[in-house]
DNA sequence: ATGGCTATCGTACACGTGTGCAGCAGGGGC
DNA sequence: GCCCCTGCTGCACACGTGTACGATAGCCAT
C-alpha cells in the first residue's frame, strides 16, 4: 500500500551464474586452530579467553594463529553451553514511529556498551502478535526482553512465569503494578500543559486523545481534567475527542471539534503526531495557530522545534527512558531484584516546553466559522 | 547529553529481596519430553517437525505433551547443528533517523513473514565502528547482513570474502559496482527537483548538501548541476553549501547563503531534515517560504506533508526499498546469484512530489536583507 | 519358511564451545 | 629419595538439537 516502486532490476552476471548452494566451506572452528597450534581445543578456548591457566607465550602463539586464520568464535555454540546469548529482545509497536525509534536508540546504546545484541520485533499494537513475538524471542533464548507500549500488560504474568526471562516494560498500556517498568509521568505532564493554557486565559480547552482504553491516554486525560478542576472549569465531554496517535485521525477529530457550536480556543493533544494533524486541521479552516487556537503536544519529537509555529509540548526523555530500561534489565539479568517479591518501577518526570504554538486567549466569543 | 531525567526510582520489595542468581531451573529440553512420552529424543524432534517418519498418533501424543509442558525448542541449539540461525543483521547509522526507521520497518516486515529475526546495530556513521559491528554480527552467525548508508563500501570486499555472509547495501555512500545493493536514483531525483524550480522561473538556485565525499551527496549535486546546465544556467560555486543531513547544520549553512550579495531565490536541499533547517533559517531572517525563497527536500519523510507550507520533495520509497533489500537478501541466502561473478544491483526510481514550499520566482533583484 | 519391503523407532553421532578434573613435569623443602 | 605444590595441558563431558543409519516388527509375495 506504500508507494510507487519503479524498481528496475539490473542483474549483472559478469561471466556465468554460479549456482553453488551457499558453498558451506565452513568457518574455521576452535579445533582447526588447535590443530594448527598443535594444542588441544580447550587450550585454545582458554587462550582466547585470556585465562591465566595457559602459558603466556602459548597463548600469544594461539592468538596469533587465530587472528591470521580469521577465526571468529561462534556465539551460538558458546550460547549453548553458557546458557547466555548476550542478546535481548525489543518489542515495539512499529519501528517507523519517532517515539519508538528514540527509545530504541537509547536501549541499543547501552546494550552495545555491554556487547549485547538487540533483536527487533514489531507488535503492530496487536496483543496476539505481541504474545507470539515474545514467544519467538524466548525460543531464541534471549537473556531479557523490553516491550514498549505493551498492549498485553497483565496477561504477561503467566507468560512471565513460563518463560523465566526478565521483562521490562516501557510505557505499557495496561494498568498493573506487578511488572518491572519505566513510565513517563503522563498525568503530571498534561496537567502542566493544561495549566499553561489556563494561565494564558483559555477556558474552553479540548483534549484530543488516543484510542480509549489505554493506560497512557487515560492518565493524560486525567491530568487534563485535574487541571480544569483545579481552576474551577467544568469538564465538557464534547471537548474530549478521540484519535489514534497519528496525524491523519487527528485531522478528522480536530475538524469535528472546530465545528462545535462553541469550539475550543485551545487543544491539548495526546502526542506530537496528533498535534501535527490538529494544526493542519486548524489551518484548513482558515484559522491561525496560536492566534485563533493554541495547541500543545506530548513527547517533544525532533520536529517539534522546527514546525511553524514551533510546538509547545511536554518533553518525554525517550532516549533516556530507553537507557534506563536497559540498565534496569541488566540488573534483573544479573540476578538482582528478581522474584515475584520485588518489582522495580521507574516513573520519569515530564517537562513542559513552552514554544510558539500557544498564546493568549482572544477576547472573542462564539463560533470561528 | 540528551535531557533532564528526573527519574525517581521506586524499588518496591514486597517482602524480602530474593538474591537468587538467576535461578537456572532450566527450560524443558527435548529429552525431558522424550522421557515423559516414553520415546527417544530423535522421535520427539521428528514429531515436532511434522516428519512423516513418525506414527501419527505417537506424534500427536508427543505434541500434546510438549504443548502442556510449555516446551520451546532452543533456536540456538538448532542453529548450531543446522548452521542456520534464521537471523539477519541490520546495520544503520542510527535508529532514531526517520529514513533508517522506515527502511528498517520494511526489512523487518519481510523478515518476519519468513520467521527471520533482525538484529539491530548502529554504526553511527563511523567506518571503523561499522566494521566492528559487522564482525560481531558474523560471530553471531547471522545468515545475512543489510547495511544502510554504509560508510565503508569498497573496503567490504576483503571482509566479505572472509565472512562468507551475503551482504546487501542500501544507499551505500561509497562508489563501487561489486556488491549487491538497492539504491535510489539520486541524480534523477534532484535533477527533477531543480528542473521544477527552473520551471517556476528561478535562476539563482542553491544546493544545500550533505558532508562532501559521500556518494549520495555527490550524485544529488550532479543532478542539480545537470538541470542547471540543461537550462543554460551557469553553476555558481558559492551557491553550493555543505550541511550534514540534519536540521541544525542546515540552519547555519542556509543563513550563510542568505547573507550572500546575490542570495538564492530557491534552494534544493539534500534531504527533508536539511530542508527543515533551511526553512527555519529563512524565516529567522523574516523571509517567507515560498514567496521569497522556494525550498525542496528529498525523502518525503512523514512530516513533509504536515509542515507549513507543505514540503515539495523527492519521494524515496524507503519502506519499499527495505523490503526489496530483504527479498534480495533472501535470494542470496538461498544460494541464488552467489559468487563474485554475479552482482545484483537495484536502482529505484525517485518521484517528485510538488507541494507548497515551492512557488513562482519573484520579479525582484538583489539582496533580501 | 524365507526374503524383501514398509513403517516406525532407537542408536550413535555431529555441530562448536566451555569447564571440571586428572595428569604430568618441574621445583623446592624435608 | 620422597612428598607436595605449582604451572600448564589434555581428556572427557556437557549444552540441546538434527539426521544418517541400523534394528525391529509386521506384512506380503514367493
Amino acid at each position: 500500500m506504500s508507494d510507487n516502486d519503479g524498481g528496475k532490476a539490473a542483474a549483472v552476471p559478469h561471466a556465468g551464474v554460479k549456482h553453488a548452494p551457499r558453498q558451506a566451506s565452513r568457518q574455521p572452528s576452535i579445533k582447526d586452530i588447535a590443530r594448527l597450534a598443535r594444542v588441544s581445543h580447550p587450550t585454545v578456548s582458554r587462550a582466547l579467553q585470556n585465562s591465566p591457566l595457559v602459558n603466556a607465550e602459548t597463548a600469544a602463539k594461539i592468538r596469533k594463529i587465530a587472528e591470521d586464520s580469521g577465526y571468529r568464535a561462534s556465539a551460538v555454540a558458546r550460547g549453548l553451553v553458557t546458557r547466555h546469548t548476550r542478546t535481548i529482545g525489543l518489542v515495539v509497536t512499529t519501528v517507523d514511529d519517532p517515539f519508538a525509534s528514540e527509545v530504541t536508540s537509547g536501549i541499543e546504546e547501552i546494550a552495545n556498551d555491554h556487547f549485547y545484541a538487540v533483536i527487533l520485533a514489531n507488535s503492530h499494537a496487536d496483543p496476539e502478535r505481541e504474545r507470539r513475538v515474545v514467544q519467538e524471542l524466548a525460543e531464541r533464548r534471549v537473556d531479557g526482553i523490553i516491550v514498549t507500549s505493551s498492549r498485553v500488560g497483565a496477561l504477561y504474568l503467566p507468560l512471565l512465569k513460563e518463560l523465566e526471562v526478565p521483562i521490562v516494560l516501557v510505557n505499557d498500556q495496561y494498568p498493573g503494578e506487578f511488572v518491572h517498568s519505566v513510565m513517563i509521568a503522563n498525568r503530571e505532564g498534561t496537567r502542566a500543559a493544561t495549566e499553561h493554557l489556563i494561565g494564558l486565559g483559555h477556558r474552553r480547552i479540548a483534549y484530543l486523545g488516543d484510542r480509549g482504553g489505554y493506560q497512557s491516554d487515560a492518565e493524560r486525560l486525567a491530568g487534563y481534567k485535574e487541571a480544569l478542576a483545579a481552576a474551577g472549569i467544568d469538564f465538557a465531554p464534547e471537548l474530549a475527542a478521540e484519535g489514534d496517535g497519528l496525524p491523519e485521525a487527528a485531522i478528522e477529530a480536530m475538524d469535528a471539534l472546530l465545528r462545535l457550536q462553541h469550539p475550543p480556543t485551545a487543544v491539548c493533544c495526546y502526542n506530537d503526531m496528533t498535534a501535527l494533524g490538529a494544526m493542519r486541521a486548524i489551518r484548513a479552516r482558515g484559522l491561525r495557530v496560536p492566534e485563533d487556537v493554541s495547541v500543545t503536544g506530548f513527547d517533544d519529537l525532533f520536529f517539534a522545534a522546527y514546525l511553524t509555529p514551533t510546538l509547545t509540548t511536554v518533553r518525554q526523555p525517550m532516549r533516556r527512558m530507553g537507557q534506563m530500561a536497559m540498565e534496569n534489565l541488566f540488573k534483573l539479568m544479573s540476578g538482582l531484584a528478581t522474584g515475584p517479591d520485588c518489582v522495580v518501577q521507574i516513573k520519569v518526570a515530564a517537562e513542559l516546553i513552552v514554544r510558539g504554538s500557544t498564546g493568549k486567549a482572544q477576547k472573542r466569543e462564539g463560533n470561528h466559522a
